[in-house]
DNA sequence: TGGCAACTGTTATGAAACATAACTATATTT
DNA sequence: AAATATAGTTATGTTTCATAACAGTTGCCA
């Protein structure tokens, strides 16, 4: 089929129709776009998406082990050492021994850390409020209850 | 405050309750949960999530150049590269080259390829019924067309 | 016509996220 | 006391994604 190599040449542009029928693949694509822009959001306090995550986590969970932020970041152990060692290089968090067990630590926000996660939250709310600003309370609301609906679906084929 | 210690030892389960107040938050636990469930659906047809997209976008645009199937994947060009090697190494597309001009290749896919896609389309079929099982048609519907919105919304912002 | 700019595909390289195995230190179980 | 399990760590590798630089080709335009 030689005919195919003249629409090749400047086909207008290319449909992805197929895919589109996919709920995954919409849900691909509008997390690329919030991924993007969150990226960018947190990129003047020095944070990326994960380390976002942890110290909010942190804040949130007062005293928490490594192994439980792991687990509630779906994170392995060992990758959640960097991210750890990151934010308490940088004074936001702190990794305190506990007596009880000795080989646990237990992670804490710092006065510092608190402040920069107060700016960079109010940030994401901004950006939330730009990316989602189109929709409606209840649009918004039927939103998180589908997309809860559908980890749900997940979690039952690990 | 050495009283966080004694919470830390035996923490039943940790919060994310901030963040689940964010859409962001949401989209990315659900698609997380269908992205491992898809790449399991795939793994059978030695298929990951970019290639399946590739051959399925390659057979809805026969004749598309490397440039046209990056820049509809968002993948820079030179990741594309070894995506479509594969491909082509395993004879389900093909590279040929275009006369009218000599820079750009016209991507087909083969018959083996358009064998192998079928199966996994069906594959990918059953992977999104059970997982968007539990959806009314127009939930599903409702779903797809606010996650059309936010993708909207973020390609203003680049 | 000749030369400069732009584009296609490619290589090399690095950063970031994620996974596994193996180790030390401590705790728990038996 | 010995065996087992757990927390954190190190080392290592894979995958995805980004940037810079290059050769070959095309298009522009002066």
């Amino acid at each position: 089929m030689p005919d195919d190599a003249a629409e090749a040449a400047k086909r207008p542009h290319i449909s992805d129709a197929t895919l589109r029928g996919l709920v995954g693949y919409n849900m691909k694509r509008a997390f690329m776009a919030v991924s993007a822009d969150l990226a960018r959001t947190l990129a003047p306090f020095d944070l990326r998406m994960l380390t976002f995550t942890a110290l909010t986590l942190v804040a949130d969970n007062p005293g928490l082990s490594q192994s439980q932020l792991a687990q509630a970041m779906t994170v392995e152990r060992p990758n959640l050492v960097v991210i750890v060692d990151e934010l308490e290089t940088r004074g936001l968090i702190t990794r305190d021994r506990v007596p009880t067990d000795r080989r646990t630590y237990a992670l804490r926000i710092t006065v510092e850390g608190a402040r920069l996660l107060a700016g960079a939250a109010r940030a994401v709310g901004a950006h939330e409020n730009l990316m989602m600003g189109g929709l409606a309370k209840a649009e918004e609301a039927a939103l998180i209850s589908t997309l809860n609906r559908i980890e749900a679906s997940g979690k039952g084929r690990s």
